[in-house]
DNA sequence: TTTGCTCTGATTGTATGTAATCTGCCCTAG
DNA sequence: CTAGGGCAGATTACATACAATCAGAGCAAA
């Protein structure tokens, strides 16, 4: 569905969707991204590409070389370790400012993702419904640049966190569920401290558990 | 001084130069940035300047609006609160991370930069001294997004640390100094645990410091 | 006097053309 | 057969031209 779209946002609405395929992992990371194709798909210039591609490489999503190309970003197993890093400092501390904004309707809603989520047998389906619990927990505190910091630590880690998934989604490792519910159960009893702790040492075990497994790196 | 330079880095060298203005205090938060004066100032068309604003819009030093211009990024108190409740959240671990990797040297560096700052009188020197300190503890990890994160945080809140030092340079607060010379101390013990709380307790203190005086942004 | 509209100048977004740079292949020398 | 240099093709950075949008001045009506 093409929307009327203003004078003045059309590189924003190119990188919106790139993003999105990016995300949805129809480009997988190191895959060439060419800008005639998306001159083309867009009925644009090269301009606005460009721009795009400009905005999603400060966004860590592209890396690009002059007069050579641009490529959907790959990490090392450091950068992603990094990043979960980072991640984990800051968003318990964002679930931590959310908890008193939340209504109980918005927990109630977290639970629902959190049951779907253990019923969940699709990797794509998991993966969907544990961004939507993450993100939504921490949506409700007007923060700009944490926000946008935490989101940024999610779409970087996008692809990783889809290989990761795929690859041990047989395990049947319980605790990830059993975190979600200590979440919702401390935010049901607007425990900031626990809910900003369980986060913080979910977290932690997620990168943990990406640093002993070096071999999602493979498909790379 | 002009150096020779290649094709592809006229928008990044533009922006560089920009970004030093902006962080000397020749530009002010609000100020209107306009293309023309610098497309002739550099010889150069209006893409390479365009990229360059845009490079800084993505590191936050700078706002535009389609069809209407770019301005200095401007900083809501609640805003600069945030910007250091990150850094005190992300700043003293990346620390941590640089103790091991510190020399002697580095850390006999630091405390002549931790001297000199006792004994300036002058606000630019304090504030280029002060940066310098930080920053110098910070570039030994090669973390890159960690430490460009960091590095971001202080660019967009140097206008406002000048300005919180002009107004309270003549207030003989010692704890400032007391802080860096702890944090070489510690160093000097190859104590992370030490260095990582003192920073961290180091920046709260002036982010409640900041929250307490809104008259900063009087001169808005 | 104040409020609202219109129009104009200025400024930016977009399109296209030109020049510089890089990658990969091919050829040659060892 | 291998390694190094150079050439060609492709791709991007930069310059210029044009179209769309916005802000403010000026005027008219209440």
């Amino acid at each position: 569905m093409t929307t009327e779209l203003s004078h003045g946002e059309m590189g924003a609405n190119i990188a919106a969707s790139l993003r999105e395929s990016i995300l949805a992992g129809r480009y997988k990371p190191g895959e060439r991204i060419k800008p005639a194709e998306l001159t083309e798909q867009y009925r644009a210039s090269r301009i606005p590409v460009r721009d795009a591609l400009r905005l999603l490489e400060s966004e860590g999503l592209v890396t690009s070389v002059a007069n050579t190309g641009a490529w959907v970003a790959t990490l090392s197993v450091d950068d992603l370790t990094e990043l979960y890093l980072v991640r984990e400092h800051l968003e318990p501390l964002l679930l931590r400012m959310n908890v008193p904004l939340m209504s109980d309707d918005n927990i109630d809603e977290l639970q629902q993702l959190a049951d779907a989520m253990e019923l969940s047998d699709d990797v794509e389906r998991f993966l969907r419904l544990d961004r939507e619990f993450h993100l939504s927990a921490l949506r409700h505190a007007h923060t700009s640049m944490l926000s946008n910091t935490v989101l940024g630590l999610w779409n970087r880690t996008q692809h990783y966190r889809r290989e990761a998934t795929r690859q041990f989604f047989t395990g049947h490792d319980r605790s990830v569920h059993h975190d979600h519910h200590l979440i919702v159960n401390a935010l049901r009893h607007r425990d900031e401290e626990e809910a900003e702790h369980v986060l913080r040492r979910h977290i932690r075990r997620s990168r943990l558990e990406l640093s002993r497994h070096p071999e999602i790196f493979a498909a790379t």
